[in-house]
DNA sequence: TGGTTGACCGGACTTCAGTCCGTTTCGCAT
DNA sequence: ATGCGAAACGGACTGAAGTCCGGTCAACCA
């Protein structure tokens, strides 16, 4: 039981050994090849390390468990995704008045999710989801935000919370078996920030 | 108002035979022996099936996956909690507006997540888990108080975005990687309730 | 350039959830 | 009682995640 995680975005550890940075890049080009063309859910480590022409130790070396490779394959995205967050237009970037950055904080992730549910999915699974750099990237941005809009809330614990209606499998339910449009997913989601957060200019409902 | 649905729980189906009955009940006083000497985390199928006594294949044919087993464990205290819920004193049971009704839901739902988080966790795994009876159940009843506070929210929706904030997962992140206590959670619940649906005699702020 | 060291490699191994299918047993009708 | 068909039984089998450890080789230093 190693709960050690690789952060598999923000660099490279200290040093690291030229075949290691190969056989790194390798794995990741061979697992974003394999999810994109079968699906994550039909991509076994087995799969991927033989893709990569690696051992399947040296899979579990690099990134520790499934749910880690998904995470780091999307970790791209991820990367733009935090960019447009903190540097970029409004709503989603700074500027706007923190329930509408948040409303379309929700809508980005869920396009995202729309886009790669399988890979979520495959991301979303096992303890260690809520210590993910990405989720805690996610619940640092929306704390500070419910922060901003109402000093007095406990923007800690209200952030989990609010994330949770965002997880992978609740969207894969919704969607796929209650069948609910990804506008109305949207429009629930603004109904709860709206809810949660009220803007500071409207005075009474 | 009377929700006089018959509760589809894991009712033996039409006819049972006599030595499918008997299985059932060796394994399910297997499994909540097992469970609950070691914690659901330690414990393995097989396990349960030689505690049974019993083959691997009967367990599966009995319950169709772990998951769905350790709900079973739970589904004596879930029968409780939602005869409680529907027939039983205010604020759980109706009497109360719903807001409080909410609230104390979320509440006892809590306290039986501290009590059996293991359990839990174990049930709530993989998907399936917002198929469960229970979880529909308690779907049913959150989009009941939800539409009765407010007709014109999108209840089925807001029902399992509130519900995603019970999760076994998410409690057990909050409770023991965060170090919330348990008093905190059930305010924190009771502030994102209290923020969703307000009291309808809650004329001003 | 050649030696040393320790990080890295790979694939066999373990564990565990879930499946399959030949065999057994139950319930019923005669 | 007895024969029959359907349902249940059980354990060997599969597939996949994650572990282990002996061998290898990259980096660095003399």
């Amino acid at each position: 039981m190693t709960p050690a995680f690789e952060l598999p975005q923000i660099a490279p550890e200290s040093f690291e050994r030229a075949d290691a940075a190969r056989n790194r890049e390798r794995i990741l080009c061979a697992a974003r090849r394999l999810f994109d063309e079968r699906g994550a859910g039909c991509v076994s480590m087995d799969d991927v390390a033989e893709e990569a022409g690696v051992g399947k130790g040296t899979l579990f070396r690099r990134f520790g468990s499934r749910a880690s490779l998904a995470a780091a394959v999307l970790s791209e995205r991820e990367r733009n995704f935090q960019e447009a967050i903190i540097r970029g237009e409004p709503p989603l970037g700074p500027g706007a008045p923190p329930c509408e950055r948040l409303v379309a904080f929700g809508e980005s992730l869920l396009d995202t999710l729309e886009a790669h549910t399988e890979l979520f999915l495959a991301a979303e699974i096992g303890p260690g989801r809520f210590v993910h750099p990405a989720y805690v990237v996610h619940r640092l941005h929306v704390t500070l935000l419910l922060r901003e809009a109402d000093p007095v809330c406990d923007a800690e614990m209200l952030s989990d919370t609010l994330l949770a209606a965002l997880g992978a499998d609740l969207f894969i339910h919704l969607r796929r078996v209650r069948g609910m449009s990804l506008e109305r997913l949207k429009q629930g989601w603004g109904e709860l920030v709206g809810r949660t957060v009220p803007a500071p200019e409207q005075a009474g409902v």
